[in-house]
DNA sequence: AGATTGATCCAT
DNA sequence: TGGATCAATCTG
């Protein structure tokens, strides 16, 4: 388990990201996430990806969000602090984690769609969730804290120009929502 | 293009 | 309580 010191170093290259780091306009922390390090823990030791695709889901109007129903059991953590974990099931099979931004009370939160894994690229929130052993236990998760699933800033600068800006995947019911260019993609 | 899979949500 | 729906992926 990676021992934190009082800078939030820990004890690996990077810095954990606190909870101000995601209690910024969700706009602005989606694109600060790419080139972000996602790391997992697990028995058989850490399993990082660096973050390449994400999505943003922000506020009671957006209708492609999961919070644009209202306040559920499903989407109470979307309400939550900043630096929550959201994970949920989709389809039966897949999960898919988003982390919580902005304030408690304010439904907002990013997907984390793609990331580049020790072995290559993994293209696609559900194979994010299966390459990093995430599921629905990881639901509520602390990402601040250090343990079982956090993220980390390792240094890596991205240029405004190395960031592409799309729609959102999988949301064509949201109307006018899901022409939204709330979709960010590093250029590789 | 079609199948898959089960939690969730809302209308009976 | 039933049934449509789903922020996806795999196979043919």
């Amino acid at each position: 388990m990676p021992a934190m010191s009082r800078t939030g170093r820990n004890s690996l290259s990077g810095l954990i990201l606190p909870a101000s780091f995601y209690a910024r306009p969700t706009l602005q922390v989606a694109r600060s996430l790419l080139g972000k390090y996602l790391v997992r823990e697990t028995p058989a030791g850490l399993r990082t990806g660096r973050i390449i695709e994400v999505e943003a889901y922000s506020g009671f109007h957006d209708r492609a969000s999961h919070a644009s129903r209202g306040r559920t059991k499903r989407t109470e953590v979307m309400f939550g602090p900043p630096g929550l974990a959201y994970v949920y099931l989709i389809y039966g099979i897949y999960h898919c984690l988003n982390v919580v931004t902005e304030r408690a009370e304010f439904p907002a939160a990013v997907l984390i769609r793609a990331v580049e894994g020790e072995a290559g690229l993994i293209d696609g929130p559900g194979r994010v969730c299966r390459s990093l052993a995430i599921d629905r236990e990881l639901n509520c998760h602390d990402l601040t804290g250090g343990t079982s699933l956090w993220l980390e800033d390792r240094g890596d600068r991205i240029r405004r120009t190395a960031i592409g800006t799309f729609p959102r995947i999988g949301v064509d019911y949201a109307g006018a929502w899901a022409a939204k260019p709330w979709r960010f993609r590093l250029k590789m």
